[in-house]
DNA sequence: TGTCGTTGCTAATTCGCATTATCACTGGCT
DNA sequence: AGCCAGTGATAATGCGAATTAGCAACGACA
């Protein structure tokens, strides 16, 4: 039975049991054998015996304060990490992260505290808890280049999950490859017969966006259509794919292609004989589907374990700071790209 | 590439830029304004002024060594909190703690680091840093009654998410009471006309388990059937249930309840006209279904906020570290649980 | 007899921060 | 001049463990 540990033991304490000193317990517990620490086994046995008797466990608080590292990875989210309203796009990436930090002895700091301003939060604010932290990682859509520009000249240790341009220096990332993925499949399109495409979605303001629309420009062409979804009906943007006799609509963002899907439904429009969708990534929406849409996944989880390894590096000068990286995307043959009528 | 060392911000650092010394950073830092310590506006804008370009924060660690606060929570749980295989069970739980740890100004920290011994992790391990949070919520479903009572003796402040039968004394919950939520399924079933039903589930192990299955007997009598299913398929699982004349299944686990609707779809069982089935709970295991379930839902994210609320109430002395709080269980409808046949 | 090497241990220091005790200086008063 | 009170800061200390430097005792050897 351990004693109502009413203060807590300390190595002194055993030293003092045992007659030895506080360096005596301390050597004797790391079982140092070096030339500047011999204990024979006789007082070795009797601090030992008195450890065993007391239960004594050393402070790991203590322990790590001479270590300079605390092992602690902060997890900043530009919104809520556990949100009902996202559809889980958290959760992957933040199971490779604790995949990761979990083999790595690694305690996850999520910054709730960050105050949320209009829906977002902000990293830099009169008491930004960062620094509790050996380093951070980044998740969100978009994160404003003055904080990451804000971070680089503070030489904070971070990694983003997610590419992000340049601010101020690179930003160390982690990113898929969503402009290579996105020309894949049109490629992949084209191949089946489609000349008439779309690119479905906003196109710009994320970074992830607007390497979307790089690849789909790369593979269809500068010229070929952009229909921007912002605050318009699906109905609407489904007229103008058809009037626009567009036979294969790449639609950025999931949620969208359900919706547009669901639209199509409603009219009669049958996807995919009339109109192929494919859908560039997943849902950071939440959207009810039963379709298997073509397309592609997100890497999310090893997107998370790499950053947290990525990080790990840095903070212990494995890494340059600005390393960036990115991953292929996980293509999805689905059921909702086929030839286009009449090929 | 020449890593630029990167080494922790210290309260020395910001002394040594803002002309002073060590002392009065930390003065300044903890506000203190006693007779013992005057700093006049100008010193003190001085100093704040470097804190805030530098984004300096105090060493956690080195904080609570001397038994202060950190604004940090922990939260513990003995799975992965973020896993693929467990439906999510955590995440609205998850939800509640972030919604409240926020509105308190708090960060969350996941003890990651405990290393998992067979599939579990384990508080009490040679390196646990439970000490750097001020205190910690338990998340799981089943915790093994010697971690509970160690830390009841070592004092330390924490809260458990779910019922915990006494460790060593009290041990502090915010719960849900499944017993009186299984209660109140099992009278409506009896008021259907229902007479011949059945437990069906582990009912024992965790104490949500027993919980359920006590409220069962409760309402059903002593006598009435428990069926288990541990590694049982859910064919023979049906089969024992239509063999004893059974009317409706209160079924512990909601993937078990999918599993054996699954099961009575396939041998042309129709559910519920020949047997009722009610969902106890929600489901720890991934299940997917289009099935609305007639039974209760947990209120996880509430039990989320107020195991949150609890714990600072405990921290700030509010509250006694033993309080143990139930809360009601959500009905539903649902759609499996009608009156027999032929009454 | 002095020097060296070995053995067995400990005093002192360090980490980052909070706290306590102390110090230097100024101005007013006797 | 001498004393005290008030002001503004700092040196010193401690938390618990790990690490470094070093000391005392004892033989062996020249």
């Amino acid at each position: 039975m351990p004693d109502k540990a009413a203060t807590r033991l300390t190595q002194r304490d055993i030293a003092r049991l045992a007659k030895v000193s506080q360096t005596t317990v301390s050597l004797v517990l790391n079982n140092r054998s070096d030339a500047t620490a011999r204990i024979p086994a006789e007082t070795r046995d009797r601090v030992l015996k008195v450890i065993r008797e007391t239960g004594y466990q050393a402070d790991p608080l203590a322990r790590r304060m001479l270590k300079q590292r605390n092992q602690i990875l902060g997890v900043f989210t530009y919104e809520s990490v556990f949100p009902s309203s996202s559809g889980d796009f958290y959760h992957p990436f933040l199971a490779g992260i604790e995949d990761c930090a979990e083999r790595l002895g690694w305690d996850l700091l999520l910054f709730t505290s960050a105050p949320v301003t209009s829906g977002r939060r902000q990293i830099f604010h009169e008491n930004n808890r960062l620094r509790i932290a050996d380093g951070c990682l980044l998740l969100g859509r978009h994160i404003p280049a003055d904080e990451l520009a804000r971070l680089i000249a503070e030489e904070y240790p971070f990694v983003s999950v997610g590419r992000r341009d340049d601010a101020g220096g690179p930003v160390p990332y982690v990113g898929a490859d969503y402009a290579a993925a996105t020309s894949t499949t049109v490629e992949k399109a084209f191949a089946l017969g489609h000349r008439r495409v779309a690119f479905v979605g906003p196109g710009t303001g994320a970074e992830s966006s607007a390497d979307r629309l790089r690849g789909f420009r790369r593979a269809a062409g500068n010229r070929a259509p952009h229909v921007p979804t912002a605050d318009r009906p699906p109905a609407e943007v489904l007229d103008t794919l058809l009037d626009a006799r567009i036979t294969a609509a790449f639609v950025e963002e999931r949620a969208d292609a359900v919706a547009l899907a669901d639209a199509a439904a409603e009219r009669g429009v049958d996807i995919p004989v009339d109109l192929s969708v494919v859908a560039l990534g997943d849902a950071t929406r939440p959207a009810a589907t039963g379709i298997d849409f073509s397309g592609f996944h997100v890497p999310r989880q090893e997107m998370g374990r790499q950053a947290t390894e990525l990080l790990e590096a840095v903070l212990s000068g494995r890494a340059a700071a600005g390393t960036q990286r990115l991953l292929p995307c996980e293509l999805a043959e689905g059921t909702t790209l086929i030839a286009p009528k009449g090929s």
